[in-house]
DNA sequence: AAGTCGGGGAG
DNA sequence: CTCCCAGACTT
């Protein structure tokens, strides 16, 4: 009768079946706290092969810290653009201007000093301090709150805040026993990752199934348990066009919402009918449009709601003041209209407008 | 405690 | 379609 959960012999055969079968990640080469920072912060949420070739394109252009932080925020979110998460980059810009005016452009090396940090959380915070600096403090993010749910049986709801301090205060041993904190956390979240995954786990190639609550008793997919979350809304969206030869006006979306500073098609959302959004884009631009033809539907899905995107041709009667400075709003060369940083929606639009002309 | 914030891969 | 990913932050 073997005991569940992270036992020493648990732990040995974790580490080793991991340095077998990690897989290649540019960040594991050359390894430095900054390497670190930059390919954590874009694996929050996001999956490891996503992550690769922003990773490596971002390192190129903003070699170390001080790079980063004298950089603009505009070229910083253009490196990110696609990513998702872009107060992300915004904080990433931020924390590195802190480390250079607060911390001489050099890491602190404890959990507490590194969660102060913007952008920085406790899983971020522990990632860097464990592999890069070789500290015994568990990381815990979604791999690990299932591999942790299973091993030890644990029914806890882990969308409770609760129950990240319980997992954080139960790994504290096992990563300290392993005398590597860095292969512990990196194996568990790989482990997450390719055998101990949320649907049909594959528990015939786990290296600590022997341990293993879930697999004992076959209970793998009643855990981890998690509160269901309620269904998602749709919302329709007006989206118009106003174009000439050469130039598409374009509007700016509010700093701190969703995509913020993104640049994109004037519209907003409506309940009934779309012209309900001119009222807004006058109020906003001074533009006073007119729709036109209807072009086409975009539907995009967001984490908690659908959008509905109505794209109408528009011209503007009535005359508008332009290049004040005092609307977001901006008439930009067809030409250059991928220089601006786009979101999902404005990206097909993009699409769309290119193969409508051809 | 609940809501906000992206985009994409897997099934 | 649904789920969820090497989460952080605001309200």
């Amino acid at each position: 009768m073997t005991t569940h959960g992270f036992s020493g012999a648990a732990v040995r055969a974790l580490l080793s079946w991991f340095e077998k079968e990690q897989r290649y990640m540019p960040w594991r080469e050359q390894k430095s706290a900054y390497r670190t920072w930059i390919s954590e912060i874009m694996l929050q949420q996001t999956r490891v092969d996503t992550v690769i070739p922003y990773f490596n394109r971002f390192m190129k252009h903003f070699t170390d810290v001080y790079e980063l932080a004298n950089a603009k925020q505009d070229e910083v979110l253009k490196f990110w653009e696609g990513l998702g998460y872009y107060s992300r980059a915004r904080k990433l810009h931020e924390c590195a201007q802190v480390l250079v005016t607060d911390y001489h452009g050099v890491f602190p090396e404890t959990y507490e000093e590194l969660l102060k940090l913007p952008g920085l959380g406790p899983y971020t915070a522990a990632a860097i301090t464990s592999i890069a600096f070789a500290q015994p403090v568990p990381v815990v993010d979604g791999n690990v709150f299932r591999v942790h749910a299973r091993l030890y049986g644990d029914y806890d709801d882990i969308s409770k805040p609760n129950t990240r301090k319980k997992v954080f205060e139960h790994l504290l041993e096992p990563v300290k026993v392993s005398k590597h904190p860095s292969y512990f956390n990196q194996g568990i979240m790989e482990l997450g990752a390719l055998i101990c995954t949320p649907q049909n786990p594959n528990c015939t190639k786990c290296p600590v199934s022997k341990f293993c609550y879930a697999k004992s008793n076959k209970v793998q997919s009643e855990l981890p348990v998690k509160k269901p979350k309620t269904k998602v809304p749709e919302k329709d969206v007006a989206i118009f066009l106003l174009e000439d030869e050469k130039y598409v006006l374009l509007q700016q979306r509010h700093e701190k919402k969703l995509l913020g500073k993104m640049w994109e098609l004037p519209g907003s959302e409506f309940k009934d009918k779309p012209e309900e959004v001119l009222v807004k884009i006058k109020e906003q631009t001074g533009f006073e449009l007119k729709v036109g033809k209807k072009l086409k539907i975009f539907r995009h899905a967001y984490s908690h709601f659908k959008v509905k995107a109505h794209l109408y041709e528009a011209t503007h009667c009535g005359t508008a003041i332009v290049g004040t400075g005092l609307h977001d709003v901006q008439w930009v060369e067809k030409s250059n209209l991928s220089e601006k940083a786009f979101g999902k929606i404005a990206l097909d639009i993009l699409k769309y407008l290119k193969l409508r002309k051809a």
